[in-house]
DNA sequence: ACGAAATATGGCAGCGCTGCCATAAATTAT
DNA sequence: ATAATTTATGGCAGCGCTGCCATATTTCGT
């Protein structure tokens, strides 16, 4: 169907020149028709159209973007892509930004805040219309290079702090307070905690350090804990409780530092026959899937992860001053507290 | 520390010509110590280096792939971000993409290859180095423009029928047959199927078909099935299953479409008392962390879902003639049949 | 019917960078 | 010392497209 008659020879692909030549008219003209912008007669338009079809001219935006002002790129900074959590405002955002004609373009810092220096700067230099980043807290050299860049910027899921531009997501540390009242409320007191590698994963200890709080407003610390120093997953949440309870620490609930952990925790009461919440209570964060399907539904707290990537978006594709929106967090008392 | 003394009026920002000029140099010149190419002294690669730094230089990428041949962009195409399977072939691409200097761009198709069709046409408009897309089966125009766009293209995570140039993953069919077998070896006779919408997951369509066939290689049918409307969910595996039994069907096994569903039923049967695998026995597909980590851990099919990202990816940026890799998957005994 | 206003269309200068070619300067060979 | 190389460096033409301006070519208003 599609004609292969060369015509351009520079790097193979048919181009506007092209188009315009085999539909006897000019640039511009083509270039009108294929945008839809400007005015052009209907006779034009059709033979511009097939033209371009049946040479199977595919449009160059590199070259477009670089000839008008801005691209139609947003760049999309993430810690990991392990943990469903950062695909999930992914997800949102990727709706939002396509149904606005923009492309994301993703980076993964593996939790690095070197890397996401490295890795900002390099998706700076392909000129995008603005930038996600996951949380508030980076080198200051990223500071300046997102501030520089003179687009718009939002980071996200985490309120706890300044921000660059825009900001969308909830205050950990009011989340991490919220579960630690609710566990003193309970009626709770012999409180453990199970965590992963707090040093890379700021927005966790957040929670810590405000679950801390709760406890000690109420005149508790926290009985017990173990940190597994790797990333969270459930088989680190399963070991890390296993661990935690071999040290005989009398315990009657422990928070973890996310949904992942905290199932295998619950994974390691059912295997050893450990009475949820009875002898065991267990409370975790973000809301999984997995957390709300289990036979007991988790305690936790649901976060708008989905959301919070959709405003993002919404606001780094508009004009606009620095805002600020907290989408907070639900509480959900589920059957193990 | 970054001089705000703006020279070019431009778009604002800083071009190889600033910092040519403020280094007393010539555009060529400075190209090439920014690059490392070519030749050039000492003195002068730190006078271009210092006044690139208190310029605050970012290069424009648009521009250089424009003036040079080919980008450094490689389009990702997957069908969701829901599920983690995606995320691990993407980390795994992201890995090795990154390592070679490319930028991964993503889209997501929602299994949907109408979708898909226009994504791939948009994501060619940025004059990839090349592609990687999820399945083999395409609409004709979408094989037709893969093809007219002279990259290197990879067709990822189903090695069951024709690819367009590389080809990386296993055969969906016969992890379904191997998965049908393993419960016939095991005896069990009355065998039922929960599955989601089919039409849209050719992968899993492919796989229950491979498990009818190994079950008929045994003179046994699926004794029943149930389908949920939906995309693949811990909540429709419960549910599915739910309504599996509740039509009074006597099962000794049940095949799910994929872990995600097989941990939805394996806590149904969890809060409903019933006795895994004495009374029910469970099969899944993928060999997720949740599957491997449950009190009785799943058995089922592990794919290597990084592995094809990281090997697709590695393909992708190299020359050859096409190539066809099945990385096969591993049957999971687990304590669930 | 005649200028005014709208509608169509082409020409061409860049966007910021790279690649090639021509020089100029430093080094080595003879 | 002179030629032959090697090393440095600048100039400039594009890459393919968009945006602006200049030119037709209609369509109206009165």
């Amino acid at each position: 169907m599609v004609d292969e008659a060369a015509e351009g020879m520079r790097t193979g692909a048919m181009t506007l020149t092209d188009v315009a030549r085999a539909a006897g008219v000019g640039e511009s003209t083509a270039s009108r028709v294929l945008r839809g912008h400007g005015s052009f007669s209907e006779k034009t338009r059709e033979s511009v159209l097939s033209a371009a079809r049946s040479l199977g001219y595919v449009p160059n935006r590199i070259a477009g973007t670089l000839a008008s002002t801005g691209s139609k790129l947003v760049g999309i900074v993430i810690p990991s892509l392990s943990n469903i959590v950062f695909p999930d405002v992914l997800r949102g955002a990727n709706t939002v930004l396509v149904g606005a004609g923009f492309q994301p373009v993703v980076a993964v810092t593996d939790y690095d805040q070197g890397r996401e220096e490295s890795l900002i700067e390099s998706l700076l230099s392909w000129r995008p219309a603005g930038m996600m980043v996951a949380g508030l807290e980076h080198t200051e050299r990223t500071g300046a290079m997102l501030r520089q860049a003179r687009i718009r910027v939002a980071e996200l899921l985490d309120t706890d702090g300044e921000g660059i531009d825009i900001v969308v997501g909830f205050s950990n540390r009011e989340a991490g307070r919220t579960s630690g009242r609710h566990l003193v409320s309970r009626g709770y007191r012999q409180i453990g905690y199970v965590g992963h590698d707090l040093s890379r994963d700021l927005r966790a200890a957040k929670r810590f350090a405000g679950f801390r709080s709760a406890l000690e407003e109420a005149g508790l610390k926290v009985a017990a804990q173990e940190i597994i120093p790797a990333s969270s997953s459930i088989e680190a949440g399963r070991d890390g409780l296993a661990r935690l309870l071999e040290r005989g620490t009398n315990l009657d609930a422990v928070y973890f530092s996310n949904d992942d952990m905290a199932i295998g925790g619950y994974f390691h009461c059912l295997a050893r026959g450990i009475a949820i919440p009875g002898q065991m209570a267990i409370f975790g964060f973000n809301g999984l899937d997995v957390a709300r399907s289990a036979p007991q539904p988790l305690s936790t707290i649901l976060t708008p992860r989905v959301a919070v990537g959709e405003n993002g978006a919404r606001l780094v594709c508009s004009e606009g001053p620095p805002a600020r929106i907290d989408l907070g967090f639900e509480l959900i008392e589920g059957a193990t507290t």
